[in-house]
DNA sequence: TTAAAAATATACCAATCGGTATTAAATATT
DNA sequence: AATATTTAATACCGATTGGTATATTTTTAA
């Protein structure tokens, strides 16, 4: 069984996960964090040592989010094409739904902890990095079974994807406008087309 | 003549500018302020109203500096071929030089205000218009004089690049890894050269 | 060169920041 | 059910936040 404590950090964690995501880390106060749990210091500084420590979980519980959404799109799929456009697919639905409402918590952290914050930073590089690599593997795979051209450059297709996906996130939030959204997508699909066999 | 207090403004900008791209709104404090700049608060409240007025004015300074250089590098150009091209070409060589040393203003002041300061938001949506809208203009220009197929669709282009270009500056400078600017520029590049005809 | 005006420095304000020691309440264990 | 232990609430801390009123200095113009 779970004990208190460990039920109270994850509450703690899920509601103020996406206050973090929506105000950043410098942003979002111990206030913003008793509002958001309605509990009071003692309840957070019992459960984490500071402030940052809640953020660094929070990053991790809002990363993990979506990549769980990501890999549970690609597990409906059975082709090394149809699990990559799963990705496209998810992010044209998202957008739908909610516009990415405040934004991807890894271009949000990204942005903001880059050259301030170097426990954050290191994590969503590594993130970043492994990201690419599952996409790489992907590639591969799509190589292997004779699905793609041997010529598919897997490292650089990766690069292209996640940079795409990341850049129509950060400029459609921004505008609202559905075209940054639409325009890359659909040229990272046929980017993927354009490599099979 | 310039006034003095026209003098110091601009000053107080240039100063703060950096820092502001650097540690974000939130995160720039008052402090940082008379620190970057050598003032007291006298100074800065004799200047500016508050300190997001200092904010606004930083954001302004640094997107037109970043627009103006784009702006040169395609004034060397004579083609709309070279003009689009003088873009991918201006962020490699940036890359190449400080890896973005604290990123890019669009993009920082994008993701970390579009849900929380209306007015900058308000800036940065309308800059990216802007930004769309002239690469736009030089595709049509370059179907105009028949360097292009009018089959190559503009606005969708110029999502396209925008996009790539915000992304790559976001990954790449967390990660430290310039394949996240070559292949994704690259392949920006090709796109260019496939619509030529 | 001196007086008026403009620009900057100083000293202060309440509010909020992140964080801690202590007290009270809830949960486990016997 | 009583007790030991864990967990959360309260009350407080110094430091810093953005901002202002006043005093002083520096420019500018006569």
């Amino acid at each position: 069984m779970t004990t208190k404590a460990e039920r109270t950090k994850a509450f703690i964690i899920e509601q103020t996960a996406p206050v973090f995501n929506k105000k950043g880390v410098v942003g979002t106060s111990l206030s913003d964090i008793t509002e958001a749990t309605g509990l009071t210091k003692g309840a957070i500084y019992g459960n984490f040592t500071d402030k940052d420590e809640v953020a660094l979980a929070a990053f991790d519980y809002n990363v993990e989010r979506v990549f769980s959404g990501i890999a549970e799109a690609m597990s409906n799929e059975n082709t090394a094409v149809g699990k990559l456009m799963a990705i496209t697919s998810f992010y044209r639905k998202y957008f739908a739904i909610d516009k990415y409402k405040y934004g991807c918590p890894m271009a949000n952290t990204a942005t903001e902890c880059d050259d301030t914050h170097p426990q954050l930073h290191a994590r969503v590089k590594s993130q970043y990095y492994k990201w690419r690599k599952g996409i790489e593997l992907m590639v591969n795979e799509g190589k292997a079974t004779g699905e793609f051209k041997d010529s598919f450059d897997a490292k650089a297709f990766a690069a292209l994807m996640i940079v795409t996906i990341q850049g129509s996130i950060v400029v459609s939030k921004a505008t609202g406008d559905a075209a940054f959204v639409t325009a890359p997508l659909d040229y990272l699909d046929a980017a993927i087309d354009s490599h099979r066999k």
